[in-house]
This record gives C-alpha cells, sequence and structure tokens, in this order.
DNA sequence: CCGTATCCTAAATGATACTG
DNA sequence: CAGTATCATTTAGGATACGG
C-alpha cells in the first residue's frame, strides 16, 4: 500500500492512498452522501424535494454534499432558466457505478436498525 | 427519517439516525475499518501482521480501529495465554454480514483507482 | 508482542442568518 | 427556489513516547 501525494483528476485531488476501500470511502464516505445519491436516484431530484425526503439534512450540509459529488463527478447538475428557478440533479454514468455498493449498505442498515431496535425492545 | 437520541446496545450508542446508510457508516465509515475488516478475514488476524500489510496505519489507529468494531460485535478477540502474547481477531457472525458491502466497495475502489490513475497519465 | 496515553492538527458537522 | 457565509463545536486522524 502506498500514500499518494498528489494525484490529480480534473483538478481535484481524488486519491490519498492506492487502497480501495479509502478509495471509496473518500467518495462515499460522508454522512449524508449515500442518502442523497440514494433518493436523487430515486427521483428526488431538487434541492427542495431532498431536503422533504432528508428533513434533518441543514442546508448547509445539502449544500456541500451536492456540491461535493458534483465536482467528483458522480451527480450532474442541470439549470433551467426559468422562474421560479428550477434545477434537477442526476447521477451520471460513473456515479450509476455505486449502486451496487449502496444497495448493500441500504440492505445491512435496515437490517441492523431492525437488530437493534428489537434488541432494545427486551 | 428520525433522529434516535439514545438508543443502547449492549450498553453502547448505535443509532444517530432511523437512516440505514447513515447507520453503515455510522460502523464501517471510518478510514482504516473497511480495510482492516478485509484483511482480517484473509487471514491477517493478528496486530503485527495487520501493521505489515497496512503498513501505513499508526499503531494508535490501528488500535483505535480494532477496538471500536470489538465493542461494536464486528470483530471477536481471541487472547492465547502465552509468551509472547498472542492475540487473534475474527469476524463475528454479525460482521461477517459486512462482507457483501465491503465486496463491492473493494471492486469500485480497485476499478476506480484505475480510472484515475489512467486518466492522470494522458 | 500488543497495545495505551498524551498532545496536537485537520476535517466534518451544525445553527443561524442572509442572497441571487 | 436554490442556495452561500459565518461562526462554533465535535470528531477523526496522526506523531511520538511509554506500559503490560
Amino acid at each position: 500500500m502506498r500514500k499518494i501525494t498528489s494525484t490529480n483528476f480534473e483538478n481535484e485531488k481524488f486519491l490519498e492512498y492506492d487502497c480501495p476501500f479509502i478509495t471509496t470511502l473518500r467518495f462515499i464516505g460522508k454522512r449524508w452522501k449515500p442518502a442523497v445519491l440514494w433518493k436523487i436516484n430515486q427521483g428526488y431530484i431538487r434541492f427542495k424535494l431532498l431536503k422533504q425526503v432528508l428533513p434533518l439534512i441543514s442546508d448547509k450540509m445539502l449544500s456541500a454534499t451536492i456540491r461535493e459529488m458534483e465536482t467528483d463527478g458522480i451527480i450532474q447538475k442541470e439549470v433551467f432558466d426559468e422562474v421560479p428557478l428550477r434545477v434537477e440533479y442526476k447521477l451520471t454514468e460513473f456515479g450509476k457505478e455505486l449502486l451496487p455498493i449502496l444497495k448493500e449498505m441500504n440492505e445491512w442498515g435496515m437490517k441492523t436498525i431492525e437488530k437493534i431496535t428489537s434488541h432494545n425492545k427486551v
């Protein structure tokens, strides 16, 4: 395993270690990223919709989460010049490659929440 | 989606939100956790072996990573009363349920490292 | 061999107010 | 509607030295 000092991909620093797990967390290892990605893929493709379906995320974190994933090439933004302003997000092809990971995370997470919750009831 | 104020599982706080993705990151969303888990599953089941195969992790982080996953019930420690001291780690049944996620992370990460690296050569 | 303790810096998250 | 700016707090990560 090596440490990567400065590897760039379209002017963004992407790799810190040549480890597949650290690399994956580099892209989706922050609190709201997987959930936002999942919701966009489900069709909640506007800022307001994402806020509604993820009511506990702050404006700042939703904004930052979206912006980082856009910079990373995981999602794409389309701005429609209307009044009021309309913006839509969608996964890029690169972003869609993350779906198998997200699917497994979703299943494991749901199963584990159920396990913890029922354990607490005992 | 709800925020969980104090859900306990064997005296440890486990859930912060009832979101499957946040829950999953709660267990494996820190830099070294997936890699350590993967290596233990591959048979690098002792502290020294893990250091060798993950040479860039510090003693402190390897220790903390192991301890947290042990507390979480993902890995199990077995101490052999020998001289010199021998300790072995292995995944619990609960921990093995994480392997499908890790498998997908490993594949995506390797593919992405390759992509970034070859992009930089152009 | 297998860790822990201490100290420090950097990164992530959140509340609130404000803007094009 | 779709965000950004500012400020403050918490958590993660790392270097180094020491202990059972």
